[in-house]
DNA sequence: GGGGTACCCTTTTTT
DNA sequence: AGGGTACCCC
């Protein structure tokens, strides 16, 4: 083919400004623009036309927010150009390099990476050490502290010289001692992937000149919430040929809270001096009725430049916001609306349900249960961080680190084994005082004194355990897995009762890692390790399954739906009332903005049909609260939304009728005295199971019809009206 | 000294 | 619901 005509492929169906963003020069250049408008595609036109003007690909790096959308722009490459190219989060990137260049910085390539909780062990540990009261020292809240640190790239001994009076000297001081902890466990947590490869660029100018020269062409999706160690790690890429490209839109922030910074794409001209910026204003993806409360909502965002989204599309059909007694009704409301989209052809995998916290997806689970809707939670985290995937993990861990003590302790009596707390004391004090690993102290156990010949067997055979497990390290990681469960007893020692969690749970894990192997037979145990421990949250998701998927707002990020529901828009959850507290913003307004950019970002993934529900009772902690409705419903404008069960008493009710209908399905009714046929407020109706009554009112809700008959025997019902049963209302 | 149990609290979002 | 801590029994 010659090359023109491919070119002219890959920039077709562009529009004017995006065609200018794709196939922009050389030099830094910025996307600034809303939802929907075409950045994703714009970045991956990008890549494939660089690709097309004879860029090898191998001179490209492409960077996205989760590896599912890093998979998802490397198939489009190819698709569009047959060509590979690397497409990485930054920390997938990072860990990557250090695997290579750590021991630059004295460290060992073997590193754990820590996840949250693996690093607030080590806190933990810390604050027992330095004798701190944990009450006053939470360490939660050394941890945050450590955090916000790190996304400052403040180091411990920076952090040090700036404290002011003694406590915050003692903060600076955790900080201190939790790194020299990482350290001799030669583990890095998820910033520090991020600081050590700016240290390997800062120590090593080679390395960092090999990485420029490598890399001709740096794109960068969602600018908008990247933090300053990944803004200045794109900076440093892209230091030799200065062809970066950053896209974002500064009103899907949602990441403040984890040291997003808005600075690195608003003051991105600053940064890239000569940036080109292209704004890109049509919006290709929703209805107008959906862009347009979207709009209206963020725009009452006072930190913000107005930013102006047209759309050539119709209105479409109205926007649902809908209110539920509690919950459970609200959830069954869902189930039903979804379908019945499904019986109007919409695929389950083009309809979602989002909500603000993992947790509400319990009652959205049992309605789409009971209904038999195909369903699946997005949560790979959740799945990583249950408690018997991450024993399993830590005895793989241990094979790849054997210094990393965390791991140790954690499974160093799981199942139990004779090592409980005093014997743990003793050993960790030997190997304090030998400066070795717990598990070299392990290995030596007859030699410490301290432990009688109980103990010191017991510890002796976990050394042995770990030994005989490590002799198969190259094998694969599902084999591994499942000669480690074996080995150690793990699912037989479980108790009766969670034995066949257990078993379901590390099933599943073993088919991850089947996955793994099949997908990456180069990658080891490993690798494997490294890509379960940075998996988001959206990567389990497989979106050709067939299934609706359950997620968060934040999951939702980058995604499109024809049908979109957002559940529990109350006040407290959306916003959050833990939100509203976060020190990471400036001021009280500063939060709700962000929580109404998260509530925006859900909207936005929209393309047809958008439900907005709330429930006026909602199970907070085990108890039961009342809610109020979010105040950014109040923000939607008029036009265009469809309000259902707005007083609170009739909305309790709605909630009770609607379970009614549910368990019966749809039943049709029949007119009685014969004068009206048509179902219309006022007529005599008769129905197979609730006898005879008075339709009260006829209403639509979305795209279903339903009448509220008042019947003699049971009192006021709404019922969903069959198909059949529509040109008559 | 190990192991089991009861009670606390804490989770908002996640690389 | 899961971990941590405190307490009790073996
Ligand atoms: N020129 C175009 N012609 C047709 N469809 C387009 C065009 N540009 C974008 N689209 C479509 O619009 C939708 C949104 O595009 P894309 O996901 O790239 O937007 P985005 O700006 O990254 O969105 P967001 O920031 O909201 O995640 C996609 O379905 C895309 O295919």
């Amino acid at each position: 083919m010659p090359k023109r005509s491919r070119l002219d492929q890959i920039t077709a169906d562009l529009t004017d400004a995006q065609r200018e963003a794709v196939c922009y020069g050389e030099g830094p250049l910025l996307v600034l623009a809303g939802a929907g408008s075409g950045k994703t595609r714009v970045i991956t036109r990008r890549i494939a036309y660089l690709l097309g003007c004879g860029v090898a690909p191998d001179r490209i790096i492409a960077v996205t927010f989760t590896n599912k959308a890093a998979d998802e722009m490397r198939r489009r490459v190819e698709a569009l150009v047959g060509k590979d190219v690397y497409v990485s989060t930054f920390h997938s990137f990072c860990a990557r390099l250090l695997r290579r260049e750590i021991g630059r910085l004295g460290r060992d390539a073997s590193f754990t990476i820590y996840d949250r909780a693996d690093s607030l062990r080590v806190v933990r540990r810390v604050v027992r050490e330095m004798e701190l009261d944990p009450a006053t020292y939470s360490p939660r809240a050394l941890l945050d502290f450590i955090g916000l640190r790190k996304d400052r790239v403040e180091g411990p001994r920076e952090c040090r010289q700036r404290a002011l009076g003694i406590e915050e000297q003692t903060w600076a001081d955790v900080y201190q001692r939790y790194e020299e902890q990482l350290a001799s466990n030669n583990a890095l947590d998820f910033d520090d992937l991020l600081l050590r490869t700016l240290e390997v660029f800062r120590e090593s100018p080679g390395a960092l000149q090999h990485y420029q020269d490598a890399y001709l062409h740096v794109l960068v999706d969602e600018y908008q919430d990247t933090n300053l160690p990944q803004h200045l790690i794109a900076r440093a890429l892209q230091g030799k040929h200065r062809n970066i490209t950053a896209v974002g839109d500064p009103d899907q922030t949602i990441y403040t809270w984890r040291g997003a910074r808005l600075e690195n794409l608003m003051e991105f001209e600053q940064d890239f001096p000569g940036a080109h910026v292209v704004t890109l204003k049509r919006n290709y993806r929703s209805s107008a009725n959906i862009l347009r409360a979207a709009s209206a909502c963020i725009s009452h965002n006072v930190f913000r430049r107005p930013k102006e989204l047209h759309t050539e599309r119709d209105e479409g059909e109205p926007i649902v916001v809908a209110q539920f007694a509690d919950s459970f009704a609200e959830g069954r409301w869902v189930a039903e609306m979804v379908q019945e989209l499904m019986q109007d052809r919409v695929a389950p995998r083009e309809i979602a349900v989002f909500y603000r916290t993992k947790n509400q997806s319990l009652p959205l689970e049992d309605a789409f249960a009971s209904l038999d809707l195909p369903h699946q939670v997005v949560d790979s985290v959740g799945f990583f961080e249950r408690r018997q995937v991450k024993d399993l993990r830590s005895y793989l861990q241990l094979l790849i680190n054997p210094r990393d003590d965390v791991a140790c302790l954690r499974v160093i009596n799981t199942p139990p084994r004779g090592i409980g707390a005093r014997t743990v004391e003793k050993l960790q004090a030997a190997a304090v005082q030998r400066g070795t690993s717990l598990l070299e102290a392990m290995r030596d156990a007859e030699q410490i004194e301290a432990l009688g010949p109980r103990a010191a067997r017991a510890a002796r055979g976990f050394y042995e355990l770990h030994a005989r497990l490590s002799a198969l390290r190259a094998r694969s990681a599902k084999k591994l897995l499942s000669r480690a469960i074996e080995l150690t007893g793990y699912l037989e020692r479980q108790p009766a009762d969670e034995r066949e969690d257990a078993e379901e749970l590390l099933d599943m894990f073993m088919d991850y890692a089947g996955q793994y192997d099949k997908r990456s037979p180069e990658g080891g145990l490993m690798g494997f390790l490294e890509q379960s421990a940075l998996v988001s949250d959206v990567d389990g998701w497989n979106d050709q399954a067939g299934a609706v998927p359950f997620m968060t707002l934040h999951s939702a990020k980058g995604l499109e739906f024809d049908a979109v529901f957002i559940v529990g828009v109350e006040r407290g959850m959306l916003p959050h009332q833990r939100a509203m507290q976060e020190h990471v913003h400036d001021t009280d307004r500063a939060a709700l903005e962000e929580e109404r950019r998260l509530f925006y970002v859900g909207m936005t993934r929209a393309r047809h049909r958008l439900f907005i529900s709330h429930a006026r009772k909602r199970t907070l902690r085990g108890r039961q609260e009342q809610a109020e409705p979010s105040p950014f419903l109040e923000e939607l404008p008029a036009e265009g939304v469809e309000r259902l069960g707005a007083s609170g008493r009739a909305a309790a009710s709605f909630g009770r009728e609607m379970d009614y209908v549910l368990k019966q399905k749809k039943l049709s009714l029949r007119i009685l005295d014969g004068g009206a046929n048509r179902l219309a407020a006022g007529a005599r109706v008769s129905h197979p199971v609730y006898g005879e009554g008075t339709i009260l009112e006829t209403m639509r809700m979305g795209s279903r019809h339903v009448v509220r008959v008042d019947f003699a025997a049971h009192g006021p019902m709404v019922l969903v009206l069959a198909a059949a049963d529509v040109g008559r209302a």
